[in-house]
DNA sequence: AGTAAAATGGACGATTTGGATGATTTTATG
DNA sequence: CATAAAATCATCCAAATCGTCCATTTTACT
């Protein structure tokens, strides 16, 4: 029943280096299991035995809290999605972090971990909410969460610079911020500089920035549609003006059933945030630098 | 995700010598975390609140992980509302971090950055908005900025577990994320554990959590009031169940008119942010330990 | 001004840390 | 079972940090 901890896991786990930590246990001050092949494993209680003792510093907590997910199993990308809706249920918020930068750092495309991951485990408390176990709040305390999460998570993308610009929005009336935040790092993802607009905008207004900014692209994320006839003129409206001025508009969310879209005018419908990416990158012409995963650990400025 | 600091880090982002500054862990001025080997590791949050405390200066804000300054005009609040008005407005989220982390650096509480800053600026932006020099657009755009700023904000606070809990959140209607926000920083820093359940939450479900999570606090931030009888009517619902458990009622926003308020019944109305942290620390009955910055006393003949 | 306590910061050899390397073991996948 | 990719091994070494001592500066008080 002892899980068994890599030197590599118990180091990231407190903070040190492998070299480190491994001297440390060939001194005696963590007692190890060996492979049949000589590989060090370290117990989990033997961890948290050796952090106590030693009053160590834990930088990253999950790694010897949550048994069974270990850095392998928390890279596949398959059960993270119902890992996560344990994390936002628990109001776990350093479980649901580094489920998501886990993903993040083994290079996982931002539009698959939102795809894949976070919208389907905001699919799964909707539908739990639905049934009656899991109530209101906690569906809205997950989405802070989930914001905080995405804030960081854009916080360490490297700020675009390609001089093409995205806005992006929400129409009024339509406060579910998650999906729009999530399309502006994807955006951001493949060289876009992108402009957040916010929630609930008014298509006046949105007009008004489109013509004001004259950006190459306005992406609009519709998880809700007070008033379709007035949804569908105003939306046309945008089109409109921003045809005029070469602005790609791009709309994408679950409000968005065909009979609506069927009576749209847009540059491209995305059902998902893979689609958003793909269409942003055919959009922008250049065959993209995507953020690379190198060996090398650089020294971070 | 707390990062570790070597004193000589440290020494080098406050501009002081590494003797000194061990020789100050060694006080137990700052608190430190050691290595199996000796070593002395400081957390970031650990480095920020000694630098907070002692009023020290920070000659190299990017070794703490914070962002550059702008130190000459930074540290004097006075015009540091129109300098974040002018940030906002032309979408510099750089200046506007830079503005509330310095503010915050030099050891302003953050509930006066709030009151005095954040509000103002965003009251000044409100009447632009209603004298048509500001479109909604740019309003809710600053409102996206601020809200990342308040997050990075609140991941350098070093994290409470006083074991008070506060709840918190929006009415149902009530979109504005940002006064509910800056609550919950302000709660954080005078020791409360905060869960923030969201914008737009109804009544009932605000009592699902209360009676869920049996809170020390309640806090509800009320900018909108959608309808004014059902406002009342459901708020003392809330009220009488938090009751029940002991649970504190702290309301605040700009909606709750004199004549609302004389029809609600709560433990406290605050006006701004100050009024919240005076009040959350009494309710937290501990007298805050006054860190001594008067050297040792000399003997007296 | 004069004095002493207190604080600062530099220097020292000894110890610890962490990155790099090529060989080996483990794990994933067909 | 076989193969390739990823993780880990043992080892080495430069850089960082330790604890300590001491000269110098700052501060507090007479």
């Amino acid at each position: 029943m002892d899980q068994l901890l890599s030197p590599k896991q118990v180091a990231a786990a407190i903070g040190v280096s492998e070299s480190s930590l491994k001297r440390w246990c060939d001194q005696g001050l963590l007692t190890t299991v060996k492979t049949a092949g000589g590989h060090r494993r370290i117990p989990v209680q033997e961890a948290l035995r050796f952090v106590r003792e030693q009053n160590h510093a834990v930088v990253e907590p999950r790694l010897l809290a949550m048994p069974g997910t270990d850095n392998r199993k928390a890279r596949r990308i398959e059960n993270c999605a119902e890992r996560l809706v344990e994390g936002l249920l628990t109001n776990n918020e350093q479980a649901c972090r580094a489920i998501v930068f886990d993903l993040f750092l083994a290079a996982q495309p931002v539009s698959q971990i939102f795809d894949e991951v976070i919208a389907v485990a905001f699919r799964t408390i909707g539908e739990k909410w639905e049934c009656n176990e899991a109530d209101i709040y906690q569906e809205r305390c997950s989405c802070q969460i989930a914001l905080r999460v995405l804030h960081e998570l854009r916080s360490k993308q490297t700020p675009p610079n390609s001089g093409l610009v995205a806005l992006g929005a929400t129409v009024e009336g339509d406060q579910y911020s998650l999906p729009v935040t999530m399309s502006e790092i994807v955006l951001r993802a493949v060289g876009w500089e992108t402009r957040l607009l916010g929630s609930s905008i008014p298509f006046d207004s949105m007009v008004a920035a489109i013509q004001q900014h004259k950006p190459e692209m306005f992406w609009l994320s519709v998880s809700f549609v007070p008033d379709e006839s007035a949804f569908i003129a105003g939306f046309n409206r945008l089109f409109e003006a921003a045809s005029k001025i070469n602005t790609a508009v791009v709309v994408g969310g679950r409000a968005l059933t065909t009979e609506i879209r069927t009576r749209l005018r847009y540059s491209a419908f995305c059902d998902t945030m893979r689609h958003l990416e793909e269409f942003a990158k055919t959009l922008r012409r250049q065959t993209e630098v995507v953020p690379k995963k190198t060996r090398k650990p650089r020294k971070n400025a």
